[in-house]
Formats: structure tokens, sequence, C-alpha cells
RNA sequence: GGUCGCAUGGUCUAGCUGGUUAGGACGCCUGCCUGUCACGCAGGAGAUCACGGGUUCGAGUCCCGUUGUGACCGCCA
């Protein structure tokens, strides 16, 4: 093999009438009998090679029987293409390499779909020849982009003083948060390690150990179900630090977005970004990660339709009960009674009753809820600032029901308005959280945050009287509607700490088995700490403009948590569970 | 765990109310072509219609189940 001089997308001008050796893939090739244009790809681009019958008609020949993804290398001369010939389109299309040697290193079957950004292949076939699929430009990029905020994480961390360094993966298991992923210990049959939800417990550990300032690019794993901005084993971007304050943490990590954003987007992004109550974020937009590229906010109008005989209103008069809308300006002729039933399907997984819907113009509501509305008419068309073509969402029910309804719905009619600009990126910090969610189902208080959460100081006697109304200093960094993060100080005096933790139902001593190391650790000179932690995945999928963070994972799972290319998980020997002491217990389907 | 959708040559797909020689596009194979760049033209090969059962004279099509797969709810921060 002779050494390569430069990449296939990088053949430019400046060669002209130069010697280049390329390596790369024969992406299509245009036999016109006598001549033969080859479009060769390497990860930098595309560049057209020629073959002419008259130069060489031994390389004429071994160019004619090229396919499809060969791999090859070629020695050549970059010549100026004329005017009539240059490509517009391509990167390299002012010019082309004539060639005069052509080596095949390797030949490559039928593939299973083209390598190409318009292919349609199902996601399953594209995951099973994964390394295929990469090779799509888009893909490439994607992955690219990834690798450059990396890159500018690690520079821009270790420009600020920060130490990185490794936790362990085979840590124990913990009973809050998520399902743990368990690997079985062959030296001690029956016990396992738990890979880590997050490297949370080490880092606030590390703190204790005096680093004062630690990041870490970390693996994370969480056996839950997948979602397209959710994957079983995810990367964080993780920092720790001591002796700061939550807004200088935030400012910070800002910092932070600022320089990846240069350095990756070239965007100049505007600090400190808007901080939003969660409360208030709840209440305007129905979402604790709103989407701020766009305004339609949630309006209250509970009292506007106090006392209202209308069943869906009189329904949502009591304690805990709100009813509110939203306003999607020029709508009203664009969505039929039809369009609007089909939305009321979706909302109904939140727990909506039904979508009540008018349509003001020329000072009169029509549509399903306008009789409803008809004596609080002139009210309602004032408090909403109702313009012609104005449609107006009501959902009516429990806080929780309400927000994510009509959340759901300022989403999505945004996105069929085409009210989104592609090209912003809207941070914000969402602060001021409660520090214990309820959670229905268990019929128990759960840390919103994690348990080390710290609240705020003049909180903590709530802690024995009223928890769910302490607060939390913690703070979730969101970014065209997907978190991309949360933090928090942490508790430092183990006596709030076991508090907390007695409020969460883990008894002194499981606190004890389970967090015993930190317990101790505070008993030792335990600074206060604080930090943040940022989903890597997330990022790199909203910077390299996807919808998927499959894309931005060069070898994720499926939506079954199931990696179609290796075929994990997969079954082990007999042999291999004997040594760990395990036995499977069969799985009957019936 | 639940809901909804999908499964037809290598790939993407058409196939309505049951009777088709299972159609098309891309890819593949053969031939022709000296300026294409999604080259073009002519010809050709390639499908137990995911699997199992049922209804029917007859099933790609209807019904039930299984499997695989996608989205969402639950779950997850």
């Amino acid at each position: 093999m002779r050494t390569r001089t430069t990449y296939c997308g990088l053949v430019g001008e400046a060669l002209i009438n130069k010697e280049v050796v390329l390596h790369g893939w024969v992406q299509n090739q245009r036999n016109f009998g006598n001549l033969i244009f080859v479009d060769l790809r390497d990860r930098e681009g595309i560049v057209q090679l020629v073959f002419n019958q008259d130069t060489d008609a031994a390389i004429f020949q071994l160019a004619s029987e090229l396919k499809s993804e060969y791999v090859v290398e070629i020695q050549g001369t970059v010549m100026a293409r004329d005017a009539a010939t240059v490509n517009p389109d391509m990167k390299t299309g002012k010019v082309e390499v004539i060639v005069n040697d052509l080596v095949v290193l390797n030949k490559s079957e039928t593939l299973p779909f083209e390598i190409s950004d318009n292919n349609t292949a199902s996601e399953e076939v594209k995951l099973k020849y994964r390394y295929l699929d990469l090779r799509r430009p888009e893909m490439q990029k994607a992955i690219r982009t990834r690798s450059a905020i990396t890159r500018a994480v690690h520079n821009y961390y270790d420009n600020h003083g920060y130490l990185d360094i490794e936790t362990p993966n085979l840590t124990s298991s913990t009973p809050e948060g998520a399902r743990d992923y368990l690997v079985p210990s062959r030296v001690y049959p029956g016990s396992f390690y738990a890979l880590p939800q997050s490297p949370q417990l080490f880092k606030q550990l590390l703190m204790a150990a005096g680093f004062d300032k630690y990041y870490q690019i970390a693996r994370c794993f969480r056996d839950e179900d997948l979602r397209g901005d959710r994957q079983p084993e995810f990367t964080q971007i993780d920092i720790e630090t001591t002796f700061l304050s939550d807004v200088e943490i935030q400012t910070e990590t800002e910092g932070l977005f600022k320089q990846v954003m240069k350095d990756v987007k070239g965007i100049d992004v505007q600090t400190p970004f808007p901080r939003l109550k969660w409360q208030d974020a709840m209440d305007k937009y129905g979402s604790d990660k709103p989407d701020l590229r766009f305004d339609m906010q949630i309006q209250d109008i509970s009292d506007v339709v106090k006392g209202s005989e209308f069943k869906p209103f009189a329904e949502a008069a009591g304690e805990g009960q709100f009813v509110r809308a939203i306003v999607v300006n020029h709508a009203a002729a664009k969505y039929s009674r039809k369009d609007l039933d089909a939305q009321q399907k979706y909302i109904e997984r939140y727990g909506a009753k039904s979508l009540l819907w008018a349509k003001y113009n020329d000072g009169e509501l029509t549509g399903a809820a306008a009789k409803g509305l008809a004596d609080v008419k002139a009210t309602l068309v004032e408090r909403l600032n109702l313009t012609n073509d104005d449609l107006i969402l009501i959902v009516a029910g429990k806080f929780q029901v309400v927000c994510d309804s009509l959340g759901y719905l300022r989403k999505q009619f945004a996105k069929e308005m085409d009210m989104i600009d592609k090209h912003q990126y809207a941070y914000a910090w969402i602060v001021d959280w409660p520090l214990f969610e309820y959670d229905e189902g268990f019929g128990k208080w759960i840390a919103a945050h994690h348990p080390f959460t710290r609240p705020r100081d003049e909180d903590i006697p709530l802690l024995d009287t009223d928890p769910h109304k302490a607060h939390a200093i913690s703070y979730d960094i969101i970014l065209n509607g997907y978190e991309l993060g949360g933090g928090s100080l942490r508790i430092f005096d183990p006596d709030v700490q076991r508090k907390m933790l007695s409020v969460l139902g883990v008894s002194p001593e499981k606190a004890q088995e389970r967090f015993g190391h930190l317990l101790n650790a505070m008993k030792f000179g335990f600074p206060p700490s604080g930090g943040i932690a940022i989903g890597l995945d997330r990022f790199a999928m909203l910077l390299a403009g996807r919808d998927n963070i499959r894309d931005v994972i060069a070898f994720p799972k499926n939506s079954r948590a199931t990696e179609p290319m290796t075929n994990a998980p997969s079954e082990v020997t007999k042999e291999q569970l004997d040594e760990l002491g395990i036995e499977v217990i069969p799985q009957n389907k019936d």
C-alpha cells in the first residue's frame, strides 16, 4: 500500500496538476464504454475519478469491474474540470482525478441497502449493518459532532482547573432511582455488582477527598424502557465542585455551553441563560422542560368559568382542579372538528377527559366548547386577548393532567403551525424544584432529584412537618424542550441526610447498609459540595440536528434494548452460569 | 406491564370490498454508449407474501395466536 497523500473530500484546486494517492470506497460508477467516472468516498467526502480507455487499457479494464463499496487505492493527477463539467453541488466539483494506477484492496458483495442519505431501509436493517449505515455522510457528521463536543468539554474543564477522574463501573446496587443492571460476582456467588446509574456517590466522595473540582465523561446504565432520547447505557458529562454556590456552578456550566456552541457550531450564545422557577414552567408551559423557541403560554381561566354549569367546567370546580387554555393564533380555519377530535385521543393518554375547543371569529365563538363559554365570552376574549382566526384549546382537571395535556398540545400545535425556528437554541435553567414528589403507584414520597439533594436552609424544618412543601437547591438545564442535565447542591450534614432518607422511607439500617460510606464520610470533615450532570447524548443529538440519540451513538440499542448486530443480550453457557452459581428459571409463556 | 401501528424479491413499497402471471422504484446480472455526476438506453434474474392455526370452493388480502419491529403511556431525570 502506498501512503495516502490526502483525503478524497479534501482534493481541491490547490492540488491541481499534483500527484495524489487516495484510499476510499467506491460510491458510484458511471460507465460510458470508453470513459468511466468513479465517485470515491472517504470520511471527508467524495471526489470524481476519471478512467480513459485510451490512457491505459489495463487500468481501464480494472476500473470497469469496480462495484459499489469496493475499497481501492488510486494514484492519479488532479486536474481542473472544464467550466462546462464543473459540478457546483460537490465540494470537490471543480476538480477531478485522472487515474494512472488502481489497486482493488477489497471487494464488496451486494449491499443490504444503499450507502446514501436518501436510503429508507428500516431501523432494524440499518442497526444490523450498523457499520454500513455509519458510512453515510449524515451519520459520519453526527458522530463527528459528538467527537467535537467531547473535545471541547475536555478543553473547557481542563482550562478551568477541573481534574478528570474515573470512577468504577462495577459498584454496588442502590435502592433509589432506576432499576440497576446487575453483574454477578464469580468470587462471591450470589452477590452482585451493579453498573452505576451515575457516579453520584463517588463524585461526592471525591469532594470529601479534597479534589475540589472534578469532571468526567462517564458512562451510566439504567435498566428502564427506552425512548427516542433514552438508551440503557448513556453518557454524562459529570461535574462536582466544593465551596461553590448554586449560581456559581450554573455560571461555570453556562461557560461550558458557550464554549461548546462556539467550538462546535460557531454560534455565540448569550449568557446568563434565563431562569425559570419550576412552578412557573409548569404553569406557563405545562412542562418542566419547555421548548422556549416559541411562546404560546398556558393561561389559567379557572376563575373565568367558575360557577359555569357546563359539565366539564362544573366538574373541575373543586380543590386541586384547574381549567387552563392555550390560544393558537391563525389556526381556527386550519383545524377541523375531526382534527381536534384526533388530538383528544392523544391527551387522553395523560388522563384528560376531553379536549374543549373553540374558534374565535368576528366576535363569535364556535366549536365544541362555545356553548359552555357563552356566558363568559366577553371576559374570556379579554383575558385571552383573542383575535380573529384564533383557536382556543382548553383542558380541565387535576394539575398534572392539565399540565401534561396542554404541554403536549402546545408543542404539537407549534410544530404543526411551523412556529419553531430550527436554527435557534433556547437554553434555560429550571430552578426552585420541589424536594419531593408523590409517587401514586407506591403511595410514598420519592426524591424529585436524588436523595442527596440539599433542601433550602429555611425549608429544613419542613422535613419534619410538611416535606412536600420543601424546595431543593437544584437546577435543570434545558434546551429546545429537552432536559439536558440537572444538578444540585448536596446535603453535607449527616443529620439532614438521615432525615432526608427517613422521609423517603429508608430505614436507618438500610441507609447505613446502602449509603454507609457516604454517611461515614460526612463525619470526617465533609465539605459543602454541588455539581451537575449533563446528558452528552441528548446534547450531541440537538447539536447534530437529529431527533433520536441513536444517531449520535455509534452502536446503540434498538427500542427493545437489544442490539441486532451483535445479538446482545444473548444466552450464556451452562458452564458460565455454574461458575457464577446462577440458575435460570425458564420463562413460561402460557 | 399496557395501548396503537407495521411485517410482500437484497432494499423501499403497490396490491381497495377475498379469485392478479403478485405490479413499481432502487439495487443486482448481461450488452451498448467518450463528459457523466441519482448518467442514459435495451434485455434479464430474483418473492415458500414473518410464523402457526382458523373461516372459505378459494387467503398477500378476513379472524385468532406467536414472533420481530416502531411510536407512545407506565417506568426513567
